[in-house]
DNA sequence: AATTTATGTCAATAAGACTGACCCATTTCG
DNA sequence: CGAAATGGGTCAGTCTTATTGACATAAATT
């Protein structure tokens, strides 16, 4: 018993961990986006098009996990602002392949900023080797059933970006 | 500049890490809630309630850094429930200190045990020794301002909970 | 006695999400 | 080819959570 509490206490130090930090950690990016006149659902529209441009709005829809009307606002607001073109699929023209414009990307920089800085102090703090080891403890927290695709999207955004494969399907 | 892009992505990757792991963290306790016609703010409540029984609505807001008026509603929701019981404080009249009672500690209980398990599973996953290095990481992702008082919400609640020091002040 | 603190409450507003019901254009399939 | 499925857009109404601002009351402090 004495044994079962600690443990308990011990997944309960990780539950406000987990609170605490998102806080924090989504703070500064809030402070920005009211500036702008955005809010944290634009943030994530911004976010997942900058990583993984040509993204289309199902496979948006899929990773944001809200509906199309939830989505269709912040996107409205985004396009009109300028912030987000639409291009037409080359393969299937059915499809609206989703960019960041200059001004898209300068708001997405300005947005990441804080949080890379956040991330490069604990990094610094901690060492390369811990924190890649938070980064693998941190993919178990994450849905079994979801990891894989969590990896494909890493790594496919981040090549995507690179060398414009993804673009136009 | 590749090395710089490199590591600007191993930042990006902890961001969407925190976004996913987070999303899904938190999304077996909305389940539960929605049963129980609560929300997310409930649960915070709940759950701080929990940790340090005797906590008074002012300190209640420092943690959840939300307005009265917003913790009114779902607190009145809680105390209409049955699931939370306010007491005069010995010492000072003027606070209201809140406690769970059986029903609410039951519902919390319920809440908190698909966390319990994920980090549980996660714990398994990687060992005690990299999961409390995990845990010591995360609390450096958090405000270093903040540290110092969640530390002590940490400890302070465990131990009010064990043996009711921190009730009626 | 005056002020501050802790809490409660009314009113209006906003963001972000939802359900449900449609619509159009394009692609796919029998 | 024609029907069905897919990708996307939109209107209308609702809900939760949060906000600001104003004001009230009781108890403690100075």
């Amino acid at each position: 018993m004495r044994n079962n509490k600690k443990q308990a206490n011990a997944y309960t130090d990780a539950i406000e961990l987990m609170f605490f930090a998102y806080r924090d950690f989504i703070a500064d990016p809030d402070a920005i986006l009211e500036e702008h006149g955005f809010g944290r659902a634009h943030h994530r529209v911004l976010h997942f098009v900058a990583v993984s441009p040509g993204i289309s709005i199902a496979e948006l829809l899929d990773i944001l996990r809200v509906t199309k009307q939830s989505l269709a606002r912040v996107l409205r607001d985004l396009i009109d602002a300028g912030h987000i073109d639409q291009r037409i699929g080359a393969n299937d023209r059915r499809k609206r392949l989703l960019h960041l414009t200059t001004s898209g990307k300068a708001l997405h920089d300005k947005l990441i900023n804080p949080q890379h800085e956040r991330f490069a102090e604990v990094r610094d703090a901690v060492g390369e080797i811990a924190f890649e080891q938070w980064k693998h403890t941190m993919r178990l927290v994450i849905n079994s059933e979801d990891r894989d695709s969590i990896d494909q999207l890493i790594t496919r955004g981040r090549a995507a970006s690179a060398d414009g494969t993804r673009d136009e399907e």
